[in-house]
DNA sequence: CGGAATCTTGAGGCCCGTCAATAACGGTGG
DNA sequence: CCACCGTTATTGACGGGCCTCAAGATTCCG
C-alpha cells in the first residue's frame, strides 16, 4: 500500500500522544487494538454540544478548533487541538453530552477510544491514569491563566500575548498567523474589527511590522510584553 | 479530649473527601498515615504565587479562596475551595511553584499530601489515579464554562446566574450571600461598585428582593435565567 | 476570472471601570 | 449598652475601551 499523507495506523496514534508515553510496548499494543480512527476534512464537525459523549478523542494529525455557544449566540473558543491533543473529559462520566462544538481547521485525523475501554485500561495501567492526571492538571492550568488575562487584561495585552505565544510557536521572526481574525477573535474574547485595529494600533507604535494581512514580524518583545 | 468544633483526625479527612471514596478500607488506612494537618485562620494564607509547590491540598472543613493576581494588580478569583475540595494541580508535577493564592475565608482545616506519596499512592492504586482524572474532568468543565461566561455575558447575566446557582445550592428562597462583594467581584470579573448597582438594578426589575445588604430573596427564577 | 468570504476603516453609542464622597455595617472596648 | 473606628457598601459623575452597524477593500479559491 502507498504511504500517502492521510495514511495513519492504530500504531501511529499510539505512539505520537504523549498520554501513552511511556507505556510498555504491550500496553501500547492493546491500546492499539481498542482505536478506531476517522478522518474529518476542513470545517467538517468532530463533534457538537449535545451529542452524546462517549469515547475520549485523540488528534492524531491535523488542527481543530473547540468552542462553546454562549445563550446569546457568541463564540468562545476553547482551545486548538494539535497534534496529540485529547478532548473528551465529558467522555469520561457516564451519560455525559458534550458543551461544546470541535471543528476541523484543516484536514484532521483522530482516534478514538470507547469511555469503556478507557476506564478499562486506566484500572488496569496505573502508568497511563497518571499520565492522564498530569495532562489534566496542565489543562486546568492553562484554563485559569486564560480566565484570568481575558478579565484582567485589556484586549491590546492580551493579542499581544497572542503574537508572542504564536511566534515562539512557530519559532520565527517572521510568521503567519494559523488562525483567521474570526478565530482569534473569540479566543481571546473579542471581534474581529478589534483585532483588525489592534494590530494596526500596534504597527504604528513599531512594536509589530505588518508584512501582509495574516503575516507579521516582532520588532519589541519586551515592549509587547509590557502593555497593561 | 474534648470533642471540639476544630478536633479532626486523619481519619476524617479520608472519609470527607470524594476523590478517596470507594477505596477499600487498608488503602484509606495507609493514605491516613501520609496525612498531614494544618489550621488557618480567616485571613491568613495556605499558599501564595512564588511558593515551591510540592503537596497536595485538601479541605477538611471551611472555606479558601484560591485567585490570581494579574500583572497589573488586579485579582480573578478562579474558586471557592470548600469542604471535600483540594487544589494542587501544580503540586503534581516536579519543581512546579504555585501561580496561584489560597486565602482563608473563614477558619479552615485541611489535609495535605506530599507529592512523592501521592504520586506513588496512584501508581498503587488506580482507583484513586481514577478519581483524579475524574475530579479534574469535572474541574476543567467549570473552568470552560466560567471562561465562556466571562467573556461572552454581561456582568447582569454574569450576576443573575450567580444569584441562582447561590440561592439553589443553599435550597432556600431567602439566603445570604457567603462571599463579601468584593470577592463576588472578582469572581465575576468585575468591580464591587457593579455589582451594587446592579442589585439595586435587579431589584427595580422586580427579579429579586433586597432584604438587607447581604440577604435576597429570588422573585423571578425564570427572568433571571434568561436576562441576556 | 468571478463570487464569496474575510478584512479594514469609520462613526456612534453603551456598558462598565474609575474616582470620590457619603453612608451603613461590624466588631471592640469602655 | 453605646461610642468609636476600620471595613465594607452605596451612589453619583465622568470617561474610555470596545462592541455594533455599515460600507468598501482585499483575499481566497474554485
Amino acid at each position: 500500500m502507498a504511504k500517502l499523507a492521510h495514511d495513519h495506523t492504530a500504531e501511529d496514534c499510539v505512539e505520537l500522544v504523549p498520554i501513552f508515553e511511556n507505556l510498555s510496548k504491550t500496553d501500547k499494543e492493546t491500546i492499539a487494538t481498542l482505536v478506531t480512527h476517522h478522518h474529518y476534512k476542513s470545517g467538517e464537525y468532530l463533534f457538537s454540544a449535545g451529542d452524546g459523549a462517549d469515547s475520549l478523542i485523540i488528534v492524531a494529525h491535523g488542527q481543530s478548533k473547540v468552542f462553546q455557544m454562549a445563550a446569546n449566540g457568541k463564540e468562545q473558543m476553547l482551545r486548538i487541538l494539535q497534534t496529540g491533543d485529547f478532548d473528551g473529559e465529558a467522555a469520561l462520566f457516564s451519560n455525559s453530552d458534550h458543551n461544546s462544538y470541535a471543528e476541523a481547521l484543516m484536514d484532521t485525523a483522530v482516534c478514538q477510544i470507547n469511555r469503556q475501554d478507557f476506564q478499562k485500561l486506566m484500572q488496569q495501567t496505573p502508568e497511563l491514569a497518571v499520565n492522564m492526571v498530569n495532562a489534566l492538571g496542565r489543562r486546568v492550568g492553562q484554563l485559569e491563566q486564560q480566565t484570568t488575562e481575558v478579565t484582567t487584561a485589556s484586549v491590546e495585552s492580551r493579542l499581544a500575548n497572542y503574537l508572542l505565544e504564536t511566534s515562539a510557536g512557530l519559532d520565527q521572526a517572521v510568521f503567519t498567523l494559523p488562525l483567521k481574525k474570526k478565530d482569534i477573535a473569540t479566543y481571546l474574547g473579542t471581534t474581529p474589527e478589534t483585532i483588525s485595529r489592534k494590530l494596526t494600533a500596534l504597527a504604528k507604535k513599531g512594536m509589530i511590522e505588518k508584512i501582509s494581512n495574516n503575516k507579521f514580524k516582532i520588532l519589541d518583545a519586551d515592549r509587547l510584553m509590557m502593555i497593561d
